[in-house]
DNA sequence: CATTGTTCTGCAACTAGTTGCATAAACGAG
DNA sequence: CTCGTTTATGCAACTAGTTGCAGAACAATG
């Protein structure tokens, strides 16, 4: 329950349409938030019979028309509150651990090169927030605002320096693992053209 | 589309009825891939459909009668199949740094309390997990497939690790931040009791 | 002005995960 | 032996997110 949520914030800092709104979850807001076009339009639909947001009385309302839409005082109260809100943080979920632990019992065939790939992506990642921290908060910034976003993305940074150093480590152990087999579990006469669904 | 090969990994670890697994995802495997009973049962039933999985024989079917499963060699394959391929990593969704943000537009009045609770539970889970590694994995283990074991409990541990490092550096920044006003975004006369829902 | 491509909006169907509840056997206590 | 509790299995309905596609306006071009 938090795609709303991100909707109201982004049309906080600044009333857009649909499609604006699109492009920016697929840059600032999308690094932790991310969304498709579909479910925005859909969401602000809801949002709008919620009387949360309205559309913008300028631009007349037909399709394949641009709409803007702006948040109404209720929407913005609607996001204070769940900003203060009590939430666990959920679970980790990751297919990559999840792939790890079942080449331990399943052979590592193949993993050694997504865990490059994994690198990769991840390193990519850490240079464009490093980008965007250099040019769009230089020191010296201490609007409280600006402290606050800072915050988030000094989040995304450290954590894709995280991911990049563990990738890393994981590579070193694989480089001296005793050689990638298609099956290091119990062995029990798995024939080896078995196949599957 | 995971969730299916985490069971077939639990499975190859060990045969198991759906309430032991349910159990296990609980603990280890469940920290890095969550799933409840009913999903559980559910993916039992697909799986055994497809011929991936299959009800150890000497338990009687009945309901209510303890039913335990192994992995079949078409499962094993496709277990492998999937730990290979080419998955890239989904991006981060996480709502505490979306209401974060949030507040840089709305105000941070219990944001504060919040970020503490959640260093708390942080701290909990890295203390839990270097237990584990404590327990586990003393030095001077290194069959291949403990390695790869570790490997992922690192993941975790470093992962707790760096929200407890981040949480507590926002929690300073707060510290000397003007001081929590219920809105501190372009004020345009939010009435005070202006709604909900 | 018909034709084609692009921008913008949107519906519908599907997949994955969650919540709430139902049922059946097993076991212990009165 | 029956009543309540625990263990174990499971269905059904709901929520959130994804995928695939389609339609309306607009702009460029022959």
């Amino acid at each position: 329950m938090s795609l709303p949520h991100a909707i109201l914030t982004a049309l906080l800092e600044k009333p857009s349409s649909g499609l604006e709104l699109t492009r920016r979850f697929d840059k600032s807001i999308g690094y932790f938030w991310s969304a498709t076009h579909q479910q925005i339009y859909r969401e602000l639909g809801k949002l709008e019979g919620e009387g949360l947001i309205r559309a913008l009385p300028n631009a007349q309302p037909s399709r394949g028309q641009k709409k803007s839409y702006e948040v109404l005082p209720a929407g913005r109260a609607e996001l204070a509150r769940w900003a203060a809100a009590g939430q666990d943080p959920k679970p980790l979920r990751d297919t990559l651990l999840l792939r790890l632990r079942a080449s331990a019992v399943v052979g590592t065939a193949g993993l050694e090169a997504e865990l490059r790939r994994h690198l990769e992506l991840h390193q990519r990642q850490l240079a464009e927030y490093e980008g965007i921290e250099k040019r769009d908060f230089p020191p010296g910034r201490d609007a409280p605002e600006d402290r606050l976003r800072h915050l988030v993305l000094r989040a995304g940074i450290d954590l894709e320096t995280f991911w990049t150093q563990w990738l890393t480590h994981a590579l070193t152990e694989f480089a001296d693992l005793p050689a990638p087999q298609a099956d290091s579990g119990q062995s029990e006469a798995t024939p080896p053209g078995a196949g599957q669904s």
